[in-house]
DNA sequence: AAGTGGTCTAGACCACTTT
DNA sequence: AAGTGGTCTAGACCACTTC
């Protein structure tokens, strides 16, 4: 198969705007990923193998999975295997969390919820979450702190489709990151996100659950993550304390 | 030249830790990108020229050529060939500005120096830039405005070593990102930065200069600049009023 | 038509991990 | 020894740009 006539997986007549066949292959693995064939931290079945099952050479297959582990949505460990990423374990903790200590190494932090209730989407919500004004939401509020300091507070909205069972119980005696929880219970997983960031003066509740005067200048991160497909799945408003702590960004 | 008994590119020997072929091409062409060989914005060699220079495939060039890619080193063209990469023309203005107005697009952005001189780096700004203290800087304070709006509060310091014909005069009439003026006139390409990302309060001269009130919440973005083989090459303090717009992020 | 990067294949061998 | 990902090669053809 030297010569491609026609494009082999998935074709119909001569292609219109022409798509490579690994990006054709990325797009059947991901579907995989996406419909749970394999889940998160599992082995996935080997190169030589998966071309076998696409009818194409091995070294296809390859590029399609180097995008996939460039975009982190796989990992790759030599001699090992190809594995499907997951937030549960990894240290890839700092992925979506990049506030860091002014000094030091970053510390555990710990969590305390503050509340956790299921209510209407408001209008700004669902815009952002892409529902209908209204819809049945998850509504988070916590408090993080380092070394007893609180430094983060954050509100979370999820869709309430999706997030069906999620009690304060349940967050409360989960270990790890809650995007852990979020595709081991709920087989939601955060694979990109977008952040705004902007400067806000603490108002009375920020003051009270960060021990901060009112007035004090706080970092606002409004975040919208996304699973498979582009789809929004999370908002987050965090208010972060940068007194000891800043947001690390690299420029690359 | 199937098997490869001895590293060819520059090889003394067994090779105690391995290392891939493809990134001895990448760190040879690193090499001619920083000496200049070929400037910012200029058509490089073909892969096939590459290759035949370097006595390799042209399959391992691709590789390394892929890699310079990813690092936005080199851009490729189908077609036309690749070319070094350059902060001149390019919209990837954007790689390294990233406040975004909060509805629309963004507008284009007027340029106010407010002091450009010499002088000796204090010892933090030494710390940052890997200088002694004491050595010489260039010290750059201006303030950028969005459609008439003063946004922006930024200082710079550049090593005085690498700047020496750096005045106000050429700044001012220089067109386009200061990154622009700093490859093409004095060879220091940048080409990765890291941010620290803090909200502070307004003082007496961003209160002045940002028309906004004293005690007003700003973003304060702390960045250091790097060009080839890490070495850092600019420090930047920019304060934000964040009131219409925000600095934008992407996680992934 | 010629040249460039982009895709695809087939096969060999290397480095690493597990059995 | 066997299996996995990682490297390297050689060659064919495709898509795009320029002459």
């Amino acid at each position: 198969m030297n010569s491609h006539p026609s494009n082999p997986a998935s074709d119909v007549g001569a292609s219109p705007s022409f798509r490579p066949l690994y990006q054709q292959i990325k797009a059947l693995i991901t579907q995989s990923l996406q419909s749970g064939e394999w889940k998160p931290g599992e082995l996935m079945p080997s190169e030589v193998e998966l071309a076998g099952r696409f009818k194409v050479s091995q070294g296809t297959v390859r590029k399609a999975i180097d995008e996939l582990a460039a975009e982190n949505l796989v990992v790759r460990r030599q001699g090992k295997g190809t594995f499907v990423a997951t937030h549960a374990e990894e240290r890839a903790h700092f992925r979506f969390l990049r506030l860091m200590p002014d000094e030091g190494l970053p510390h555990p932090l710990e969590n305390r919820f503050v509340e956790v209730r299921r209510l209407r989407a408001p209008a700004e919500v669902a815009r952002l979450l892409e529902l209908k004004s209204g819809d049945a939401v998850v509504y988070i509020k916590r408090v993080q702190s380092f070394d007893g300091e609180p430094t983060i507070l954050e509100e979370l909205w999820l869709p309430g489709q999706l997030f069906k069972g999620l009690t304060a119980e349940r967050l409360v005696e989960y270990k790890g990151p809650m995007y852990g929880l979020f595709e081991s219970e709920f087989g939601t997983r955060m694979i990109r996100a977008t952040e705004k960031i902007r400067a806000v003066a603490a108002d009375a509740a920020a003051s009270e659950f960060l021990k901060v005067a009112e007035g004090t200048p706080l970092l606002c991160a409004e975040r919208v993550s996304f699973t498979y497909g582009d789809k929004a799945v999370e908002l987050r408003r965090g208010l972060y304390s940068t007194a000891h702590h800043h947001y690390l960004n690299e420029l690359s």
